[in-house]
DNA sequence: TATTAAATCAAACGAATGTATGAATTACTC
DNA sequence: GAGTAATTCATACATTCGTTTGATTTAATA
């Protein structure tokens, strides 16, 4: 019996690679190499590359929606008539997922990075995988958003959804970018720092006048 | 001679396909099947699939940039102390993006969404080659922004350009599946409604108070 | 310890990939 | 219209891809 379990050695290798050099960028071969399996060992455990990737995601991104499940009845628990005030419903959004990457034993970084780029992969398998891992994060925080919004217009809620997505995933997807650009002033490894940030423009953006 | 010239056919078939499927995810088989040229067309008009890309890129990235950069002095001229209010440099960075789809001669969408998905493209030479492009671009409208934005600290200013692009991107990226979520209330497809809704959601997150 | 199930292994499969070649064809120039 | 350059063509090359096989080894069970 191998010191960690072949199956995970192969998650985690995946992980690394998908997040590196993009899914389709990973070959078979690459991932069986760094993991120091063998290469048929893929096939024998998950069946496909595709069935890969699936484990990838779903051994993080299911305790990540939970959390966020979590984080938000808790606010709402706590709040009166159940309106809890919008910046703690984005934070309970994006706060998880950003957190991910401060803890080694989640990803370290390397998830976030998978994930943010995965929102715009191409393939259409990939896309509803996402999209029905998301679905349930979803149909939660919609209302409590619609609540914490009121009078807001739905062509406007679902707009502003989207370039809320489209702001957090970039913010995953490229943390380097932003200490390039910014000549190291900012640190995108403060997490809580980015967190921060990131949910106050988020705010901004979603109360908007329109 | 063909009715329309290879180097063009080749140029369409390419941008359709990276836009679809990415640029891993398409082969030059498919490319040069779907422009109805020789295997070998690619190779000798232009070399390689990586300089296909490129020739894909800056043949409407150039002119692209040039119409950001032309709207931006167009509305410093018209100004008064050379500080352009923030709604019209936001439109004059994400607009001319997203007027391509417009226009079916500058790729009709096609590359609008190729360009918002290879902004999070892992592969380091895709991503130099925008960096390139993009970098004038930058160099021009940052001096704007910040007369703009007096008093953000350097922090804020960087990481909400970050945000901006991710917002940017995805939106450019993503049309369709705005369209599902909101169950066809948000149309896409009216160009400067987008555009609107986009720059008035930037604009706030700019100016979030921090 | 004998038997069975689980896991790993080296090796090979056919298909698809980007690239390259040299002949055949077309377009242009004098 | 002959000669030259530019282009297109069918075809092949060497890799790499995801997948599969059947034997071998390891672990569990009795």
């Amino acid at each position: 019996m191998p010191r960690i379990d072949t199956k995970t050695r192969i998650l985690d290798a995946s992980e690394q690679l998908f997040a590196g050099r993009g899914v389709s960028g990973t070959s078979i071969r690459a991932i069986t190499a760094k993991a120091k399996v063998n290469l048929a060992a893929i096939h024998y455990h998950f069946g496909s590359k595709e069935s890969v990737l699936e484990s990838v995601l779903s051994r993080r991104l299911i305790p990540l929606n939970a959390e966020r499940l979590t984080l938000l009845e808790e606010y709402e628990r706590r709040s009166k008539n159940n309106v809890v005030a919008l910046p703690k419903i984005i934070e309970a959004l994006v706060g998880p997922a950003l957190r991910v990457s401060r803890d080694p034993k989640k990803g370290g970084g390397l998830f976030m990075k998978l994930l943010g780029r995965l929102v715009l992969e191409p393939d259409e398998k990939i896309q509803s995988l996402l999209t029905n891992q998301f679905r349930t994060v979803l149909e939660r925080f919609m209302p409590a958003l619609k609540k914490a919004l009121p009078g807001l217009e739905p062509a406007d809620f679902y707009w502003r959804l989207h370039f809320l997505v489209g702001a957090m995933a970039h913010t995953m997807a490229d943390s380097e970018r932003i200490q390039t650009v910014s000549g190291g002033i900012c640190n995108p490894d403060d997490t809580e720092d980015t967190i921060k940030r990131l949910v106050s423009f988020i705010v901004a953006g979603m109360e908007a006048e329109s």
